[in-house]
DNA sequence: GTGAAAGCGCTAACAA
DNA sequence: TTGTTAGCGCTTTCAC
């Protein structure tokens, strides 16, 4: 009983995948030879390249990845770990750009990208699959301080930590951005402009980055001279926003800059300076963050901080190929550089 | 030269990962029965059962998925297909929550999901990955009419597509909202309140879904006896909601009521209606679209229409996981009904 | 530079 | 019910 048209149907022949074994019989040279040119082996003879590059076009050969892995002992793959709620994790321009760059930087390997999401009970499924040789590596993004369950991975995988500093036992790679600097960078835009009565409306002051935005934009006013303006929590929302430029309107009606810490929470408090007869940038200058959609729906196109978030997905992704290939001398943080993208607000 | 301290580090001595043959001899039973166990067969001596899950336990056993894969040639592997931009795909909070349906699904089996973002150019490699088993099957998400690609792993490997209708030319699995009906419900809401001159303040008309929202408006108004009102554009967007809502105020003052197809376009038009002196619910009803955080943001807390996204991301896994035990015979397409969130604006 | 041969860790007949 | 025996398709020494 031949098994070969065991499971073939009327309408659907597949036919077998072709092997490496099948190559090398149809380039006429040995199996190990098939696999020295498709793993970029140097030490193979041009001449023999070209006919095994024939057959694998030919026959459309494609490595199987599980033998390859097994072989290897190597997976070819990497974890993204989100250990947070998908919902809010993707919800969020910023991540999802991280998430498009990591992609990016893949796409020019062969690796493939595991979807993790280390939800509320189920560590110990994740923590197999990640220490069970699935992935070669992880990229861990989160806002929070991450949970416990990562040290233990660490020592078993290569983590690379992505937006917010990781854990603080633990030794691994780290890619953040500059938030101070970001709020500098606004503040400075500020003063440049002429503005003497500077504010900001900041985010959650139990949130990291919110606090460093304000220091940066605190350390400019003062080294320019500036007395700082009021710091009016926004809570990273948009009617937080809109509530903010209500009270500074009130308390502080000299203002004629205002830093706002999210692009969100400007697209609140615009209206209501606008509402309020000022205008922006003339009368109230106005510097947002994030660089986000919101940005450019704002009634006046908002000057903004932008975060690197598609590079920083990227670097993240650069570093964790390099460590698995054996380079595990790349500097353990990497701070990104902000920019100031320039429109009409400030 | 014994191989086993080959690569051990001062620091780290990893231990060899414990592998079936191991569990088999501590347990003191054969390797198969050992596999019988860890793959749930019924045909085992219980115990026997009772023996190897000792064995595994105390050794912390876990199967090389590479060395499963290979033997079974099965990869328990799906892929995620983007095929589109990722930052615009996870910055919608619909495809966000499908995601987690389908990972919450995922999360009761050993399926691994791979994220494949297939970009532009690059459908080539993409192809090759899905249709040389790498995964199983594969879940699509996208907005557009999916790309020609699609076609041709549609007969490799299963394939469930999600959001929006996919290809006309294959024959697969189709999970899909009902938008017709959400139009529907939202307008059904409105004339029950009483109103009795009721607008809608539409998404871009080149969208399918957008289409179908307002036929169900229309098609509930024409039914209650009702003149249906004005139909305007808001383009899905905040600002494209206010300037719609500016427009309405303009041309048919005497409107009571307003189904906003998104909640976004509804943040937009609510302050646009209330700067106007109107009272909400009371002068004009809305209900919105999407029950998104922006529902809960407005100035008058929005009643809006829910689409179960994260069960649609649930039902889509759970298919193709049945799908890929043998059960093809599922429905072919599978609309998710949506409901009515009722909350103060209608 | 090339080939032969020995596994990687698991599943799946088949025998017992 | 259990054990034995072949492989799955690839990488990787090791001779040549």
């Amino acid at each position: 009983m031949p098994p070969v048209d065991g499971d073939a149907e009327m309408s659907l022949v597949r036919h077998a995948a072709p092997t490496l074994e099948m190559v090398a019989a149809r380039a006429g040279v040995s199996r190990a030879t098939v696999s020295r040119v498709v793993n970029g082996s140097d030490k193979v003879n041009p001449s023999s390249v070209k006919l095994v590059q024939a057959a694998i076009d030919e026959l459309g050969y494609v490595p199987n990845r599980a033998a390859r892995s097994l072989a290897s002992a190597q997976s070819h793959a990497i974890a993204l770990i989100v250990p947070e709620d998908v919902t809010r994790f993707f919800g969020d321009v910023f991540f999802a750009s991280i998430v498009a760059g990591i992609n990016a930087r893949l796409e020019q390997t062969d690796y493939a990208l595991n979807l993790m999401v280390a939800t509320q009970s189920e560590g110990a499924k994740t923590m197999r699959y990640l220490t069970g040789g699935a992935v070669d590596g992880a990229v861990v993004v989160s806002h929070h301080t991450a949970d416990h369950f990562l040290e233990r991975i660490a020592d078993t995988i290569p983590l690379v930590f992505g937006g917010r500093p990781g854990l603080a036992g633990i030794d691994t790679w780290v890619v953040d951005v500059d938030n101070e600097e970001g709020g500098a960078v606004a503040a400075r835009r500020l003063v440049e402009r002429g503005c003497k009565h500077i504010a900001t409306i900041t985010g959650p002051t139990d949130m990291q980055s919110a606090l460093e935005r304000t220091d940066g934009w605190r350390r400019v006013l003062v080294d320019a001279g500036l007395e700082p303006g009021p710091e009016v929590d926004g809570d990273f929302s948009m009617m937080g926003g809109a509530r903010a430029a209500r009270r500074l309107l009130e308390t502080y009606p000299e203002m004629d800059g205002v830093f706002v810490a999210s692009d969100l929470m400007a697209s609140g408090a615009m209206p209501v300076l606008l509402d309020a007869g000022k205008r922006v940038p003339e009368d109230v200058a106005i510097v947002g963050y994030d660089d986000s959609p919101a940005a450019l729906a704002c009634p006046v196109p908002l000057t903004t901080v932008r975060q690197p978030s598609e590079e920083m997905g990227r670097m993240m992704a650069d570093i964790l190929i390099d460590v698995l290939a054996g380079n595990d001398d790349r500097p353990r943080s990497s701070i990104m550089p902000i920019s100031l993208v320039e429109r009409v607000s400030a």
